[in-house]
DNA sequence: CCTACCGATCGGTAGG
DNA sequence: CCTACCGATCGGTAGG
């Protein structure tokens, strides 16, 4: 109970402030280039001190790592548990990747470019996380093709491509910036649902 | 004449033996992981020797993000001088940058995820000419908007969404895998220029 | 290309 | 949360 009221109050623990600080400077430098010392400087302590609030610098990422996939997850589901179309439930997919993205960029950078320097198992763990995601949405994509919205086409291929249009945000997105996340969303689930072509005769003989 | 001779014979300078191997370890590890101890055991000599080759760990990532860089604007000018569509010009535009990327993965891993390493000038040059490619993509977009061949969109989101398409592909591109280079960049281009929909009655009005 | 070595810095611990 | 400190490792140089 003392616990749990210890857990409730206040705005940020000191550990949630050192891995919020943490995050921005592995987004910044890298996980490899921050140093212990570089962290706690931000803080505002000694790098010691770190050191009783966090158990190293990994578990650091691999808390990032984990709630971003966590958050990943629970947005998946809700949509995959509704009743729309294929095309929806795409749109939804796009519209919550881009939401989790746009509210988290430093924490999506770290997720998606330092995970490599997790140990085993969380290597592992994690790389069986991003596979779980990708099969689900490529699932999504097959079953709109076999409903025939959308058109036959190499679903591992076109779930790639997507993941890598949504990730990539982080690189370019900006608070400040001309696009909402919701006006991304819109635009992205435009561009691959509709493609840029005014006409479709273009489209030679892959298929 | 000496010294062009030397260059011309041998398959593989030492110097480029290092940056090859360097290059495959940056990609693996990262820049700042990767240290010249472990760079010169790879390469099968002490630490001390690789600066007889080298003059700092940095100028071999100078090397590899700027070669790069040269590899993309050399094809992207040759198309630009032809004489044919924009969609065509917009395929081929594919075609070419994954036709580099696929034949040099490693050097364009870190090409596009180390350069943060770069220190100046080299950081700015490099970021400058980033946004030069970018821009003349953007532009060769645009150009397509106003003959009628493209739909009227943001052309900086369809820039940097193509762009993240085409860097995403180091990410999964496997040399045994089942599709080949060419494949991709044909099922990239019908992507982008026809959409996944069967028919094109879904677009809201974000336009 | 090697041996020998430099000062700096790293992640982390002991003990309070 | 601090002082004091550990052994290991870092990028790089001197001198041959």
């Amino acid at each position: 109970m003392a616990a749990t009221e210890s857990q409730n109050k206040a705005k940020l623990t000191r550990k949630e402030q050192i891995e919020s600080i943490a995050t921005a400077l592995f987004k910044q430098r890298g996980f490899a280039a921050t140093s212990m010392r570089d962290l706690a400087s931000a803080v505002g302590i000694e790098a010691a001190s770190i050191y009783a609030h966090v158990r190293s610098k990994e578990e650091i990422l691999q808390s990032i790592c984990f709630k971003m996939a966590n958050e990943f997850f629970a947005e998946l589901a809700e949509i995959e548990s509704q009743s729309i179309t294929y095309t929806q439930k795409l749109r939804q997919v796009i519209t919550a990747h881009i939401k989790i993205i746009t509210h988290n960029i430093a924490a999506s950078t770290v997720f998606q470019q330092e995970w490599r320097h997790l140990s085993e198992p969380f290597l592992t763990d994690f790389l069986s996380l991003r596979e779980k995601y990708e099969h689900r949405i490529r699932e999504l994509i097959q079953q709109g093709i076999e409903t025939g919205e959308f058109i036959s086409s190499d679903t591992r291929f076109v779930t790639r491509t997507l993941l890598s249009s949504l990730n990539g945000i982080t690189q370019w997105y900006k608070l400040d910036g001309e696009l909402s996340p919701e006006a991304i969303a819109g635009n992205l689930a435009d561009l691959f649902l509709n493609g840029l072509n005014t006409h479709k005769d273009d489209r030679p003989k892959y298929h």
